[in-house]
DNA sequence: TCACAATGATACGGAGCCGAAACGTTCACG
DNA sequence: CGTGAACGTTTCGGCTCCGTATCATTGTGA
């Protein structure tokens, strides 16, 4: 059962969340920070940096920035790897799951009040 | 008729969309200026500097400076209000309608490519 | 008319992110 | 062993954005 949107519902439900997102004042994350939060949280691990600037399609130094930014802010975690010293694994942390929790809840609200 | 998300929908397409947005194009716009944007095609004229800047509480040089680089980039235009030559209205373009258009099949696209 | 309000643009110092390159550590393998 | 590859990090200069304060222009009302 696939999901069937309409350009006005695609583009007003982008409008009202992007809104939201921005008024909210919270520290809002850039579109790279957020796509990597979302792919630590919904696809199953483990997550290295190096598979993460693989799949964005981006650097490695882009991946490292990131974390230490979202890692700051409690929403990632980092722990090498014991097997592979080399790699490191990045971790969720409860802080992250809760933010992203919030972020769903605000988009199923948005698309809830969707005129059509 | 409303728009009814699971939890999974809402973070799986925001993942899949904020994922193609990042891998295609260079062409990042920040969550600000994709609201000013989606604000200035998706609500009825006119807009001014000071109208958009209540609407998303932030301060004007904000949405100036946001015009400036959307401007830049051919997604709007500013014209002098003859009425009152304070005043700045924000025209929609050409380019800018073929943006949002193209952001809207991208996330249609993803939309109907959800497991569930 | 003339002081004042309103609008948008600009100046300034500070902060964050960018890509490319170089670096330190760890592993693989001859 | 030791040489080279793999991984993540750091450095560097440059660019964009931010918030506050200030500016020039235009309208308003006593």
């Amino acid at each position: 059962m696939s999901l069937e949107l309409t350009p006005s519902q695609a583009l007003g439900l982008w409008h009202t969340v992007a809104l939201s997102q921005v008024r909210s004042e919270a520290h809002d994350l850039t579109l790279r920070q957020m796509a990597i939060l979302l792919q630590i949280y919904l696809v199953p691990p483990p997550h290295t940096v190096r598979g993460l600037a693989a799949t964005l399609h981006v650097t490695k130094p882009v991946i490292t920035r990131a974390l230490d930014t979202m890692g700051a802010l409690g929403l990632v975690d980092r722990v090498r790897d014991d097997k592979d010293r080399r790699n490191v694994i990045i971790k969720r942390t409860v802080a992250g799951a809760l933010y992203l929790e919030k972020l769903g809840d605000v988009i199923i609200a948005e698309a809830r009040q969707l005129p059509y």
